[in-house]
DNA sequence: GGTTGATTTGGTCAAGTGTCCAAGACAGAT
DNA sequence: ATCTGTCTTGGACACTTGACCAAATCAACC
């Protein structure tokens, strides 16, 4: 009721949850979610135990934290590595596509599986079902503006961005799961000629 | 060193086996990996706890062996939707995909999550790798089955079937994630075009 | 300096975990 | 009927889990 007279937190406030979210994000990608308990998350960020309760209301809140923030970052990372028009001999959508999966490869393996566990993680949720569902429509979305960079109307077959983005996420894991078997860059060749040329012949 | 005098299991053997791991398939498909517990799992199948450790090693070996009792399940439900060489006016490649497509959608969404949380559980032990491997190799064979049987040289790219197996995973799980999002029958119209035009322009 | 409320601490709690085992039940061979 | 080795049972073990809390600490303000 009284005026908000400021008794306010700390100047670290956003900061404890960032660090907590940092430290349970280290934690899955290097040994699963399935090993992310709130005593070893705390434990990697240095803090006791108990301050995860206090800043989350519970594990789920954090790994709802760590999801989202992941999937910004990774937006983000996809983004710029956007390919400028080279003077490469090479197609522009060909560019754009090696360009986004050189992000994949170099990132670290168990981050990119970690996005995986996440995923299934938050459909087992009942109300976080809708997180996932948020990530996949932003990976179709950041598709359509890889698509328009390299000059190709994503609107010209709505199905365009999502068969781009179902190609990128099939084919990650497919790298992940059996490496020596998978090539990415043939597999990435092959989608951008077959667009290109059925561009030309339509 | 005796000559085996059969002293010999009971004739449910394997059947106990079986069992067992169709439980914790069931239990899995319902409530994800991380519900399946040695206990739960032993309710399932309606036994005392205490026989999953006589049947198995210890959990490890017990998922493993739902793991690949899955993966051959998926083959042959693969190879079984084999849609005949119809006589409808849609291209064999794309009444191919969508027939494949068709036992996705008809499965149950739990196990077809299952799937996904099983690999990246493999994924993680350092010995199952290799499980996910093989796991990803089949994809592409059974990809390239499917090709050739819609009358498309699988050999003409090398990239073409780990293409098409690609774009079923990660349609899937884009499917899963966001199924009001997602429109397989449009991605897959759209593959099965691109492929086509490419044949004719080459 | 004292007050206030946010933050931190270290510990406890009940519930659940994988694993193991001694005792029993059982089917078939003798 | 007796024996033998397989299978089954129910409980015990040591340990981890998420959650919670009373007390201690701290920075800002009067």
């Amino acid at each position: 009721m009284s005026p908000d007279r400021a008794p306010a937190r700390r100047p670290d406030d956003e900061g404890r949850r960032a660090e907590l979210i940092a430290a349970a994000s280290r934690v899955i990608a290097e040994h699963g979610i399935a090993a992310a308990t709130t005593r070893r998350i705390a434990e990697e960020a240095g803090v006791p135990s108990g301050l995860v309760h206090y800043w989350f209301s519970g594990k789920d809140e954090l790994l709802e934290a760590v999801i989202s923030d992941t999937l910004v970052s990774i937006e983000d990372a996809v983004r710029d590595s956007r390919a400028q028009p080279h003077d490469d001999d090479l197609a522009p959508l060909h560019q754009q596509l090696l360009a986004a999966f050189r992000i994949v490869e170099s990132d670290d393996r168990g981050r990119q599986l970690a996005m995986y566990e996440m995923t299934t993680w938050a459909l087992r949720r009942p109300g976080l079902a809708e997180v996932a569902r948020h990530q996949y429509e932003s990976y179709r979305r950041v598709a359509a503006e890889g698509l328009e960079a390299a000059g190709v109307d994503p609107e010209s077959d709505p199905a365009l961005s999502a068969l781009v983005a179902a190609v990128f996420d099939g084919l990650t894991l497919s790298w992940l799961a059996d490496p020596d078997g998978t090539d990415p860059e043939a597999v990435l060749r092959l989608l951008a000629k077959l667009v290109a040329a059925a561009r030309v012949s339509s």
